[in-house]
DNA sequence: CTGTTAGCGCATTCAG
DNA sequence: CTGAATGCGCTAACAG
């Protein structure tokens, strides 16, 4: 008795079980206790198995952010991407998750719906976790954002979109180069009145990428490539329906739809079995992603397909890679992509 | 000349702009800096309009670490689910991140692939970040996971499920209920040979729970509710399409296959689309959850739709009540499900 | 291999 | 309304 309750509690103590009360159990100091958690094999043997068993016996878990403040870092890498609802972020976040997972990092998540000023002030506060790295989708960024991301010393990989210059490192595809490849399919097959269907395409400056290509491809066949319908709805399979509908009536005489995701593009097929319309005879339907759906359709869907789940791989090991301490040149990856001709055209 | 340069920087300083250099440059004290930054109504003026262009001129961006560790708690909520790729925990995530992301609360997304031992461990390491609060999937958790949980002093809050005994709130479906429902529908409907698919049964014990009630169901109508089939693939539409034709091979006599979710009974009507298949004629397909697919094809699924979405809203909202300082029982919520009859049966 | 000392950047307490 | 002093829990640096 006597030194217990040292008196002062003028922070809120919590209650939690400490580094040091782990320390003390096991008779040793803290910073051993630390190594022990953080470096165990510079520490012996015999005061390891000691400090193991106080930390059992007290069930202590560490504060991480005690220990990031204290090593001017955190394990946590902050993924931010413009949506949540769209299946493309998802697959490039579980990619990230997987490959991550097992190496104690965590994912901090943040979403921007697509507005760059937001994208900006939540690089500001992830940045304020005093993260390991960061991954974020886009090549485009607000000037501050970048500079902010620059000044931070630390990984970044832009991703879903590959580029001429990042910050740091890039993984992602090639998107113009998409919409041509789809373009020229088109044209191969024989489709001459060609449109291209897609939905709030100026949120996704992307999908006008896609769509600079496309119509590109097409002029450069002699093929009018402004035939272009777009509505303000999110991407789903009614949409897709409705814009299906919706561009056969604009322009009677079209051949070919080149939908700008496979969404839309099922949606269309999905009408089209509800409706009688025969794909690829009447019309003719493309997409773009290679999501699952696409190959069960009846008739399959013609579509480029992008290793979504990959490139989140890529995207996080490019992450370890820095950490690891790889220097120098720019990590870069044009993730590529595959066109995938099947009934629809 | 004189004071500048303490000549320790035995850390490294990192060269981060902190809140001492915007004091500094404001001529004020570094408390009056933080409360500018937290609670702005505290100081005057004339005073914050200096610091704010301290702030600004300097570029500062507040190190959260140090905020957390000083005032012992994160902005932070972690979110645990058994996996990023199913399209449920999605949704759910999605509706929390809505709600939470205007509160200037971010997420910390884990996955525990099913495994409790695993997601005891994610609890451990999450709990280390002192986050506000935490979200996590199901009811059932290690013993002490449940301690830990129990022991961090933050509101709770347990998803997907709903049950009758919560760490601290609990916002989900009741599955047994969903199960039944289903089952009675089909009943009613006059099917008497109904088999239950399902892929993984055994990693989710929520689709258990849903056979469970719809086995009873059938008995109770003095049906046979034994027939079960199920494999060991991931949910998809593929898995749906081959589980289907396996049924049928396996039951010769069935009339209807209620499958565990609308992933697998896509799955098997794109299927019956391509072999010619009559439904509900020849078999009828019922599913579970109400995607958006569900009512695109044709025939359109019967299925039984769970708001996954809301859900996610309600889980933030009341994590969100708990930090708003309300105190004293659980908060509760049965999300409820809708049965939703369309052509498949 | 182990311990001592100092301090990461901020918010809390208490005083004016 | 403003400021000074103190410590959150841990780890980096430097001895021994």
């Amino acid at each position: 008795m006597g030194k217990t309750e040292r008196g002062r509690r003028r922070h809120k103590g919590v209650g939690r079980v400490t580094l040091g009360d782990v320390a003390k159990h096991a008779g040793v100091a803290p910073i051993t206790v630390s190594r022990v958690m953080n470096n165990p094999d510079q520490v012996s043997e015999k005061l390891r198995k000691r400090v193991e068993q106080a930390v059992d016996a007290l069930g202590y878990v560490p504060n991480l952010i005690a220990g990031g403040l204290a090593s001017a870092g955190t394990r946590v890498i902050p993924v931010i991407v413009p949506s949540l609802s769209i299946l493309t972020y998802i697959d490039v976040i579980h990619g990230i998750q997987q490959t991550l997972e097992d190496t104690g990092y965590q994912l901090l998540l943040g979403s921007t719906d697509f507005d760059l000023d937001r994208e900006a002030a939540l690089i500001d506060t992830v940045l304020g976790y005093s993260p390991s790295g960061i991954i974020i989708a886009g090549l485009r960024h607000r000037e501050r954002a970048i500079q902010r991301l620059e000044a931070c010393q630390r990984p970044v990989v832009e991703i879903m979109e590959y580029g001429a210059s990042c910050i740091d490192s890039n993984v992602g595809v090639d998107n113009a180069e998409v919409g041509r490849c789809m373009a020229r399919h088109l044209v191969e097959r024989g489709y001459r009145r060609i449109a291209y269907v897609g939905s709030r395409m100026d949120r996704d400056y992307r999908t006008i990428q896609r769509y600079e290509g496309h119509r590109e491809m097409l002029e450069l066949a002699g093929i009018d490539g402004s035939r272009l319908l777009q509505n303000d709805e999110a991407a789903s399979y009614k949409t897709g329906g409705r814009l299906f509908m919706e561009a056969m009536a604009s322009y009677p005489d079209l051949d070919a739809i080149h939908f700008t995701n496979d969404n839309l593009a099922a949606g269309a097929i999905l009408e089209a079995n509800r409706r009688g319309i025969r794909v690829p005879d009447d019309i003719a339907v493309a997409g773009y992603l290679g999501l699952p759906l696409s190959e069960c359709l009846t008739p399959a869907l013609t579509t480029v397909s992008v290793p979504r789940f990959e490139m989140g791989v890529q995207a996080a090991k490019f992450l370890l890679a820095r950490l690891d301490g790889e220097q120098g040149e720019a990590l870069r990856c044009d993730i590529g992509f595959e066109l995938i001709v099947r009934d629809s055209t």
